[in-house]
RNA sequence: GGGCGCGUGGCGCAAUGGCAGCGCAGUUGACUUUUAAUCAAUUGGUUGCAGGUUCGAGUCCUGCCGCGCUCACCA
């Protein structure tokens, strides 16, 4: 239960003071005539216009706008505040003259404070100083605000850049309590914007691509599609156990044998994986399946997709990314990984066929570090060569294809397309598929495949990954027979496509971690405090309608007794359990000075302070005090 | 999970082992065109939590909690 700082404190004393006065803190109702850029700009427009007719003064221009206020300074019979909506800032210039003594004073002796909402109406006018305000006939509290925000000043200066003073920046705060990050940094409120633009340029692109936008479950009795542990609940009706889905792929599949020719969704993933600047637990993905398009389709499909947004959000499909330009106009650089090696490490993989010859291969180069030479000759491509060596050096857009099968088991294999060369190339053929990745600064976007459709082969792929990666058994993707027993039904030939949305949000708003562009990024639960568990002994109270004072001063004791019971005879300590031994004779003290009972409370028991400590009962320490209560009354 | 770093009034920060300080915010007063307003006075601290070393700990040691970076894991 909430229990006010010092500031808070006179916040609420102000609030007292205003009710008392007939002030409504926070009125069912409020009104605005113009967002207040708008208010702004019909001012400025009929200055131009004014100007351009030579006419002597604008037009009046009545406006009621409303919004935080975010700076306020009084000087004497005329006060400056500034106040901000969604839209914008504008100043309210506001007299005494014009406001009346009563509500003047309270604007002067900030009773509507800094951090409130209020509404005010008036005329759009300019103060000496030249900047556009509102001259506030009228002011009237919308919402009175107990907590204030952390304080940040700004000076704008003549070239328009801003600075700032006092920044709220701590991270772990700006992200626990984000709508405070939100309200004092617009700079942070600019991204979600610009977050939920990307996510509606990719539902218009792909309704314009003629998809149909599908939803999928999230809780599944199966999971698959991806390489990743799942998280596990369960249903208590139905007695079973549910996973959270870890992709869409295959319930859109489905949807294509059931006859539709493309769909997409945009929903959120979850992963029980480590956190990282580049992942969070659950995210957000987007998936589109298309019918009567291979990997080639896809990837034509992808770079006009990113292309467009990007020009949808920020104007251009040139970007900055931590100061670099990055082009993401088609066509994008397309090579396969094979190539890919050859180009950046100058081997082909292909002469090293088997996981120890390459190991063997990348130890005697000095490439083989942090490799692990168990692993599968697919993995340590994709996962070492790839992902380790190359894809930080992949900045401007690039399309990587071609992946060694056993990393991509719903991907066809490549398609033959002459007539075999050679032996090494046949060997090629048949151990790839035709998936690519494509990379921007040095981050994987997304992954796609021309989608197998082939029963039987689909078969073949989960026993093989389930053979290939026996010991890693809950990564891998359960054998889904419903899924196998769709197909079998007959699924058109088909592109596939998968992109973390939020690591195209970071690219588009210039941030380099993903938690700037989650609103609500996973964090751990705090550990409770003693002033956390003080909190729930008086919520606790409250419940039972006990009323329970603060702070008694206690003579002799260091410390104030924090909380006292009306019985006036039973006090109440706080310590987290593991500090509790070595508090001891502190509450011994404490107990001393004072002549009642003292309990001592820590996260699940209550202790009776006397020579030792004595558990007690929770239920009869309640009990106890409703009786002592009750008698009281 | 490993390594490194950080944690001091509401916010931003300081303090060779020696009186816990500064700016902003807050409070009181002055000021009818200010804008990081200004001027005068002033409140506010269990230095993340717990133990230890020491005459003395914000500072050194140990453990714990949280956050960040990084490695591992992982599309």
């Amino acid at each position: 239960m909430w229990q006010p700082t010092k500031l808070e404190l006179e916040r609420l004393d102000k609030a007292e003071r205003l009710r008392a006065m007939g002030v409504e803190l926070y009125p069912a109702r409020a009104g605005r005539s113009y967002r207040i850029a708008e208010a702004v700009q019909a001012f400025l427009k009929e200055e131009e216009q004014t100007q351009a007719d030579g006419s002597d003064a604008p037009a009046p221009i009545e406006v009621t706008v409303a919004g935080r206020i975010r700076r306020l300074n009084s000087r004497g019979k005329v006060s400056f505040a500034h106040i901000e909506d969604e839209s914008g800032r504008v100043q309210l210039f506001l007299r005494v003259n014009a406001l009346g003594e009563g509500t003047y004073q309270q604007v002067r002796r900030k009773l509507i404070d800094v951090d409130d909402f209020v509404q005010a109406s008036g005329e759009m006018m300019r103060t000496r100083a030249g900047e556009v305000s509102v001259s506030a006939r009228e002011l009237r509290l919308i919402s009175k605000a107990l907590t204030p925000l952390p304080v940040v000043k700004e000076q704008r200066r003549d070239d328009g850049s801003v600075i700032e003073y006092g920044e709220f920046k701590d991270v772990e705060s700006r992200y626990r309590q984000r709508y405070a990050d939100l309200a004092v940094n617009r700079s942070v409120r600019d991204v979600f914007v610009k977050r939920a633009r990307t996510i509606k340029a990719l539902r218009d692109f792909l309704d314009n691509e003629g998809m149909l936008e599908v939803e999928t479950p999230i809780l599944q009795p199966l999971y698959g599609g991806a390489a990743a542990r799942p998280f596990v609940t369960h249903h208590n009706q139905l007695h079973q156990d549910l996973y959270l889905r870890i992709s869409f792929e295959l319930y859109l599949k489905r949807l294509l044998v059931g006859g539709y020719d493309a769909v997409y969704e945009i929903g959120r993933d979850f992963r029980n994986e480590g956190v990282s600047y580049k992942h969070n637990t659950e995210f957000t993905m987007l998936e589109f399946y298309k019918a009567y398009i291979d990997y080639a389709g896809v990837m034509d499909i992808t770079e006009r997709m990113f292309a467009y947004t990007a020009e949808q959000v920020t104007g251009s499909a040139r970007i900055n990314y931590q100061g670099e330009m990055i082009d993401l106009s088609p066509p994008w650089k397309r090579l396969s990984i094979r190539e890919a090696v050859q180009e950046t490490l100058g081997f082909d993989y292909m002469d090293y066929p088997c996981s120890q010859s390459l190991y063997g291969y990348l130890e005697g180069r000095g490439l083989a570090d942090g490799l692990d030479p168990s692993d599968t000759w697919g993995r340590m491509i994709v996962e070492h060569l790839l992902g380790s060596l190359i894809e930080p050096r992949l900045i401007q857009p690039t399309i990587i294809k071609d992946y060694p099968r056993d990393m991509s088991p719903f991907a066809k294999r490549i398609q033959a397309g002459a007539a075999i060369r050679d032996e090494k190339e046949r060997r090629f053929i048949d151990s790839h598929t035709e998936r690519f990745e494509f990379f921007i600064a040095g981050m994987e976007m997304g992954n796609a495949f021309t989608e197998l459709n082939d029963p039987r082969d689909q078969q073949d792929r989960f026993v093989e990954m389930k053979r290939l990666y026996a010991d890693e058994a809950d990564e891998t993707t359960p054998l889904d027979e419903d899924y196998l027993n769709a197909m079998r039904y007959g699924m058109p030939p088909n592109g596939g496509f998968g992109s973390g949305v939020d690591r195209m949000v970071m690219l588009l708003t210039d941030q380099v971690s993903i938690r700037d562009v989650l609103l609500y990024p996973h964090l751990r639960a705090p550990a409770p405090t003693e002033s956390d568990l003080r909190g729930q002994f008086m919520l606790d109270a409250a419940v039972r309608q006990l009323e329970v004072q603060l702070d008694l001063p206690l003579a002799g004791a260091k410390r104030k007794l924090a909380l006292y019971l009306p019985a006036a005879d039973v006090g109440v300590e706080f310590r987290m359990s593991n500090a509790l031994e070595g508090a001891l004779p502190q509450l011994q003290n404490m107990r001393r000075a004072f002549s009642g009972r003292l309990y001592v409370m820590t996260e699940e028991r209550i202790y009776r302070v006397d020579d030792a400590l004595e558990e007690t009962d929770f239920a009869e320490f309640w009990q106890s005090l409703s009786q002592l209560s009750i008698a009281g009354e």
